[in-house]
RNA sequence: GCCCCCUUCGUCUAGUGGCCCAGGACAUCUGGUUCUCAGCCAGAAGAUCACCGGUUCGAAUCCGGUAGGGGGUACCA
């Protein structure tokens, strides 16, 4: 009789409202390994939501096992951009907890007990089969086409043997993987996966010296720390059945498993990698924030890469998300990064985003960009807040300011070359000395005068709608930006005065 | 090689046997608004649901196989 496919819950079954009653423990554990990977806090995010959605409890650990070096700096990057992108975490490295420590490389003592217990209780054996021993009996089966599944001449002894024997020569340690056998995973997001124990080798728990290895720390730490959820990779998921007989072995409860599909390249299915990203990719946290997205939009951005509230909803607040999130609606397939549906989904949070909070936001950039002064004075303050509100929608991220401002903000006229262009037209420099004349008197200098006055010079002079353009690219230097008039109103008759004669210069010069 | 996972418009996705000759969004294209740009409004185009076979009155949806992509096969994490 073919055993049964079991297959997933359909979608929205239960898990969205009372599925999971119990306390939720997620966490998320990267290595420290310098910056975010983009995929990884979308894996991060999703362990966030879940905690959040059922009120329970999202834990930050180090894998820090095999890094020594530099990790503080790497740390850093770590909790900054948890922080800047408000995944906070109830138990940590820095918060502390009652199931710490929370750095893998302090754990040892517990994965040695686990290791001890498996020994001991006849579930492991340690084995001297040197590596290269272990090279050539996997050539050896490479050359005869079988699968390699090795395992150990110690595999049969008993307990308080094995236990004897590694105290003593500290070598390897293997799992015995029972024979015959079937593992069943019932994955949350892929449903039930198998695996036969019979094409699964005695796999190492221990290296020569002592030292755990990876699967029996993740899954040990995993139990010990009452983590009720791995949400993790799927390049996990063919470590889990290794991890699910050590838990077995151990007589620990499982958690529940999801592996989430990996975050691809923009427009492909090959996975987004640090090493070689696509020409204008972004894969590290960091660069969103100093690109100058918001932490808002970036949440709602990638809660959509892989998941989905309904069919149509695509701009979601982080406590629409929170209150719908579970991962029977996380497809179970590669989602590729859009970079310009972000773009898109930023420019929806940035539009919504009070102009006093943009300002804020933004000002940092300016200040770096040495526009202005750290602190910005109460004069560049109230230029910014007047650039803002002229540039509305067009500010898609906090850096937009620099290039929008830069032309406000600056000293010294800087003429782009596409506004030369339109300067070197026939009869610019002669509107332009009528501008002049007509600005150095205006009375009030504001918006709606200096339209009017725009409007007769353009009559009396009879440009036509290239005056603006004229008038655009002499006093801002640019062929874009707010409306025109706007820019005559924030640079003030000074400057106007100043960057018109400035142009007219430009093109005497250039005449002559 | 062997094991496991995945496969719906260019992209993100909806879809769990009839409501789907497949819906939404981004991107694209066309028209309108406009001093530029960005927007905004209206519209268009775009998927033989990877392929082949089966079950069924009926399949994107169930079953089998094939192909392609990905992960694993470490005394890495």
């Amino acid at each position: 009789m073919a055993p049964q496919k079991v297959r997933r819950a359909p979608r929205g079954a239960g898990s969205r409202s009372t599925r999971i009653a119990m306390e939720v423990r997620t966490r998320f554990a990267p290595s420290p390994t310098g910056y975010l990977h983009i995929g990884g806090v979308r894996t991060a995010l999703f362990n966030w939501l879940l905690a959040r959605r059922h009120g329970g409890q999202f834990i930050l650990r180090i894998d820090d096992t095999d890094t020594a070096r530099h990790v503080d700096d790497a740390l850093t990057k770590i909790f900054e951009g948890m922080r800047w992108l408000g995944l906070d975490w109830d138990e940590g490295p820095d918060v502390g907890g009652a199931h710490g420590p929370y750095f893998q490389s302090q754990r040892t003592d517990n994965h040695v007990a686990a290791i001890t217990q498996l020994l001991e209780s006849g579930k492991a054996y340690p084995c001297e089969t040197s590596t290269t021993e272990l090279d050539e009996l996997r050539e050896a089966a490479k050359a005869a086409k079988r699968p390699f599944v090795f395992r150990g001449p110690n595999r049969d002894m008993s307990g308080s043997e094995a236990l004897a024997l590694w105290k003593e020569k500290q070598c390897a340690v293997r799992f015995k993987v029972p024979q015959g056998k079937t593992t069943v995973l019932l994955d949350a997001i892929r449903g039930a996966v198998e695996w036969r124990t019979d094409m699964l080798g005695d796999f190492t728990i221990a290296r020569d010296g002592g030292k755990p290895l990876y699967n029996l720390a993740s899954i040990v730490d995993d139990i010990e720390t009452k983590i009720t959820h791995v949400v993790r990779a799927e390049e996990h998921l063919s470590n889990t059945h290794p991890q699910l007989l050590i838990a077995e072995g151990l007589g620990a409860p499982l958690p529940t498993f999801a592996h989430v599909p990996y975050v691809a390249a923009p427009g492909g299915k090959k996975k987004l990698s640090k090493r070689n990203p696509p020409p204008g990719v972004m894969v590290a946290l960091e660069e969103y924030e100093q690109a100058g997205y918001l932490p808002e939009a970036l949440v709602n951005a990638l809660a959509r890469l892989g998941w989905s509230l309904d069919d149509h909803t695509e701009i979601m607040s982080r406590q629409t998300i929170i209150e719908n999130f579970s991962l029977d609606r996380v497809t179970s397939a590669p989602a590729g990064l859009d970079p310009d549906k972000m773009y898109w989904i930023q420019d929806q949070y940035m539009t919504a985003l009070p102009a006093d909070e943009k300002i804020e936001l933004m000002m940092p950039f300016l200040v770096r960009a040495g526009l202005v002064a750290d602190p910005p004075t109460p004069e560049q303050k109230a230029v910014v807040a007047k650039i803002e509100k002229a540039c509305g929608d067009r500010l898609k991220l906090l850096s937009d300011i620099i290039r929008y401002g830069a032309m406000f903000l600056r000293e010294e006229l800087v003429i782009d070359p596409k506004a030369m262009k339109h300067l070197r037209k026939p009869g610019a420099e002669e509107v332009l000395a009528k501008l002049h004349a007509t600005f150095a008197t205006l009375e009030p200098f504001d918006l709606a005068t200096i339209e009017a006055a725009v409007n007769d010079v353009r009559e009396e002079t009879g440009v036509g709608g290239k005056i603006n353009h004229f008038l655009r690219a002499s006093t801002t230097g640019e062929t874009v930006g707010p409306g025109v008039f706007d820019c005559i109103e924030i640079l003030g008759r000074e400057k106007v005065l100043k960057n018109i004669e400035t142009a007219r210069e430009k093109i005497a010069a250039e005449a002559g």
